[in-house]
DNA sequence: AATACATATGTATATATGCTCATATGTGGA
DNA sequence: TCCACATATGAGCATATATACATATGTATT
């Protein structure tokens, strides 16, 4: 029995190469905490709430807190983490910030998960 | 100014025809309550690599856990959730449970949003 | 410069969540 | 039936997180 081959459930049910496959294709713990990240902040209907709208034009921060009826605060701190993530992007004029998706790939991975959902 | 008309920002920046568009587009709170759901599901690194394990193959318990360096316990409350939200399903053959993916789109999902990390 | 407005941000709190530990359930063999 | 093994599950704890509240920052107008 070599390090790689596991011994378990008082048989051998994943062998070496099952194994090396598994390790071989698992991405990297820096790509799954991204990986993770990423689908965590989809995890929350606030922010699928706001990507929703921002499918459909770029708004300012008081046009989705009015939207959603929520905070202005609520809004402002879930589009900071939207921002950070890369997912939308902001654009200043006067006063107001409007932000808008960052590319379409937010919107395919959410059609895909919706997909899913509605089966 | 009618109902579906937003004032804020000093100025109208939301108009009627678009705060119609979201309103149409948005899902139901259930469908959204689902659809964060799954998202939720896929945003914990354990999940995703026991994801990862059984896209190579069917798997039972003690295997993942050993794979992932884990407790029984812990891997268990995972397939419970994973298996709960249809994501995965269950075979038995004597005292070991077999896990195995429930479908493809699963990995099509995952896969889509490990596209974006990587690029 | 002073004020008003839009947004950002720090802090606190309530809730959710992931793991551990202990224990229960289910299965097969002696 | 008794025991061992594989898995499931309930409770508790530590951590993470979403929002509210208060306040700071940045911009335009007067």
């Amino acid at each position: 029995m070599t390090d790689s081959t596991v011994q378990c459930c008082d048989l051998i049910h994943v062998h070496q190469d099952t194994v090396q496959h598994v390790e071989k294709t698992m991405p990297s713990e820096d790509a799954l905490f991204d990986l993770a990240e990423l689908f965590k902040t989809f995890g929350d209907t606030t922010r699928i709430r706001i990507l929703f709208c921002l499918f459909i034009d770029e708004m300012c921060v008081c046009d989705i807190a009015n939207l959603l009826h929520m905070s202005q605060s609520a809004i402002s701190h879930q589009l900071s983490g939207l921002k950070r993530l890369k997912l939308i992007k902001a654009r200043r004029e006067g006063k107001a910030i409007f932000y808008s998706l960052a590319d379409d790939h937010v919107r395919s991975i959410i059609n895909e998960g919706m997909d899913h959902v509605m089966e």
